[in-house]
DNA sequence: TAATTTGGTTTATATTATAAACTTATTTAT
DNA sequence: ATAAATAAGTTTATAATATAAACCAAATTA
């Protein structure tokens, strides 16, 4: 009847993350974190979660002098959510 | 950008407490249950919390000799829950 | 009358989410 | 030159949540 709601996904912050990084190529962690109003600590502790489960992917390098981390939405991520997306329906539909 | 989503809603069991009670006048306590297949621990605990914030309403009865436990989804409920839907489009719209 | 079932509630634990505090390096101001 | 402020995160501590296990009372069945 209700399809489990991959755990990961059922977040408020992780899933903004997720829509903002569908809708892009790639996003810095400030950009994200703009998008998403969350703290850099919640942020990072996210990112890290989505990262582990290999929903996306982080790479941190520099933009000039300064640290720069780039976030992209990996294949299996997609996936995910469009699962998520598809699950959460037995739940909202009328 | 992203709607913040109603916490009370944004839970498994909750939600899918609430999706059940949608659907129908009223439904009893082990009818939910079976539903959304949570234990009775689970269960009790998610429909106080529903309770508490007014969005369904838990009617103590007998039927026979055996205690009987009746819920409602209420108008406030009903419209937090299309609130929630509302919301969630911020995150999952493509 | 003892064991089992029904219909739950309460309590304890594990997991999560979140913010606050901290770190390291870079600019900017004095 | 050096002190203060800013940037870009990470780590840690706390609060909130979800969940199951243990429990309880009444009714039924063996």
């Amino acid at each position: 009847m209700f399809k489990k709601l991959d755990p990961l996904l059922h977040s408020e912050l992780r899933l903004a993350v997720m829509s903002v990084l569908l809708g892009l190529k790639e996003a810095d962690f400030n950009y994200i974190k703009e998008q998403t109003q969350a703290t850099a600590g919640n942020l990072s502790v996210q990112l890290d979660k989505l990262a582990q489960a290999g929903y996306i992917s982080v790479e941190k390098g520099f933009e000039g002098k300064r640290p720069k981390t780039t976030c992209r939405i990996t294949p299996a991520g997609i996936q995910a959510f469009e699962n998520y997306v598809e699950s959460l329906k037995d739940y909202i539909k009328r």
